[in-house]
DNA sequence: AGCGCCTCCCGAAACGTTTTGGTTTTGGCT
DNA sequence: AGCCAAAACCAAAACGTTTCGGGAGGCGCT
């Protein structure tokens, strides 16, 4: 009934505005990109006016002329990690200083829906993308739907020699070598090792690591050890029970990233086993509650936030055509020892 | 150097493929919105010509000539919060079944962040906006930013009567009154309750419904056991300990939103009180690694994904026109019943 | 007066779509 | 052949900006 009446009500224009101030469309235009000459009576007459009509540029128009949005797309994995969304926040913080919006997309470690949120922001025009694909992505996929928008990659990059404009991470083997090393200290000799899918270049990192860590330890390899999870918890949860049931269980169980550490912390719970005493656990990714968890979580941090703010400064520096900062960038892991590990119990 | 070289590669576009399938714009622009007459010998040329040339829709201009984006908005409080997570996926779910795209926005329980995100994708001509306004929000600031863009609002409102297209979220009062019932079924007499900011109507409601079990209860209430904080873990944490350090410290403290309850419990074990002998702890909001905690969580759970499904049902039903259900919509709440409730110590 | 140079403002042409209102082509019917 | 409707296509006008090339005054100088 009442909802019918007021249809159609178009937002307000800068001709309006041009109208109501008494002044013309290209007027209107300099004194909002306020540059350009433009009397100080004649801007506060625009000013009014705007105020009064609640007058709202249209950001559609604007790019279409300037063909530049002024934004970026950032899509990660998996929002309900929170190393991604620490991520996020880092390149919004740096694109917000740099007077640059983000949109963000969530892809759910899932090929289809990054295929569907790259599309929808390379036609929403966006200047570039910083993007950590998604488990499941083969090679160059993007590259096709994105033509040659520049892109950035975080914490994850492509398998395939793809063409992009940076990198920032973290150094994966020589993190998970240390980590390892660590485990290795405590007197760890059977270790289980979750990682993520082979096709992540991030995940063969860290399984190199590893397994140069034992290797260097003269300890012999036992492949049964190292499983491929899917970055979530189910498969945490699933591979560490199959560690933990098989005959010679590990002492340690290494995972490579939070939320499989998470699986397979519920999977000790659940088979009743203590931890640390009878199964370590190490993990990669901190977070803010992981020390509400009993034991506190031993993790490898990396600084997510910082990764976020470097892939920013790099896209945009490219954006405007400035030279950055060397790529790929890598940073500072850190292990933050806490209850989650400890020597193994003697046989 | 050689960055130099490759500037201003426009995008390609409708005008080009016209000119490569020997075609005109407006038969492109046929094709593509498949509907109309046309052939299925042009229409095949037109495709190859699309695939060759990597042709990527403008989506700007095609806004600017549409009038509408079919798109919407989805600004959360706080995305690091599990909850909101689940409900901007819950929007996002139904939208793309309509075939919306969302944008989202994380305001950081930050008034200011919030305008901004309004802003901008009142800026981008979103088509509507589904807002979980940020705390410090006082009402009617959104209007102004938002002129007369459809809002929904999800979760949390306004407090003033402000005007929205529709609500959703949950009976607040009712399920804080059932969880204070719970615990006084328990036999909790001594209770306290950290809730959110009073400019919430829903930390408000909730407050309401606590207020009402004790009443119903017979038990005097006790307006210092009343702690207001931000929903946030620091504050949680921070109202926990001024709760648990004063003379005649509560049996129960029961938080109203879940990154509080963590908090608390952050306080419960720093402090080294057993929880749940010597305090009970009961949380809002359910999250997945809720049984991870020890004690395993006892909350109120919200279908957060739902609330997400039907504010975007709301919402999208409004803008093409369509009737849609009874708003405000309320949807039911479930106490998970775990380990951080039990019966007070006897003194 | 004439000239040049500011300052302040304006008209019109893009930007890449969709849509309206055509015009041409096709093919079936007398 | 001739006619006509339907099918297939097209040109041009929007949509709301920004920018480019000017243009009208005003002022200081020769």
């Amino acid at each position: 009934m009442k909802a019918r009446a007021k249809r159609v009500r178009r937002h307000v224009t800068i001709r309006e505005v041009a109208q109501a101030a008494g002044a013309s469309v290209s007027t209107i235009s300099a004194a909002l990109n306020n540059s350009d000459y433009v009397s100080a009576d004649m801007r506060s007459r625009i000013e009014a006016a705007i105020k009064t009509l609640k007058y709202c540029p249209n950001d559609l128009a604007r790019g279409l002329r300037l063909q530049k949005t002024h934004s970026i797309a950032i899509v990660v994995p998996d929002l309900s990690n929170n190393f991604y969304i620490e991520l996020v926040r880092g390149v919004k913080d740096y694109s917000a200083s740099a007077s640059y919006t983000i949109l963000i997309g969530d892809s759910r470690e899932n090929w289809e829906e990054e295929r569907n949120y790259l599309d929808s922001f390379h036609r929403r025009r966006v200047d570039g993308v910083v993007r950590v694909p998604a488990m499941n992505t083969t090679g160059g996929k993007a590259k096709a739907i994105l033509g040659n928008l520049p892109v950035v990659y975080a914490d994850r990059h492509p398998r395939e020699r793809d063409t992009y404009v940076g990198r920032v991470g973290v150094d994966n083997t020589q993190a998970a070598k240390s980590a390892t090393s660590y485990l290795l200290s405590l007197g760890h000799r059977d270790i289980g090792i979750i990682t993520g899918d082979a096709s992540s270049g991030t995940s063969r990192d860290r399984l190199r690591g590893f397994v140069s860590a034992i290797r260097g330890a003269k300890i012999r390899l036992d492949r049964s050890m190292i499983h491929a999870g899917h970055n979530d918890m189910e498969s945490g949860h699933f591979h560490a029970m199959q560690l933990l049931t098989r005959g010679q269980r590990p002492t340690a169980i290494f995972c490579t990233n939070n939320m499989m550490a998470l699986g397979a912390l519920a999977a000790i719970q659940e088979i009743g086993l203590a931890c640390p005493e009878e199964v370590s656990l190490l993990g990669f990714d901190d977070f803010y509650w992981a020390t509400l968890l009993r034991p506190r979580l031993t993790v490898v941090r990396q600084p997510a936030r910082e990764i976020g703010m470097i892939a920013a400064r790099i896209l945009i520096d490219h954006i405007e055509g400035r030279s950055s900062i060397p790529t790929p960038a890598l940073l500072k892991t850190q292990l933050i020892v806490r209850d989650s590990c400890c020597p193994p119990e003697k046989m």
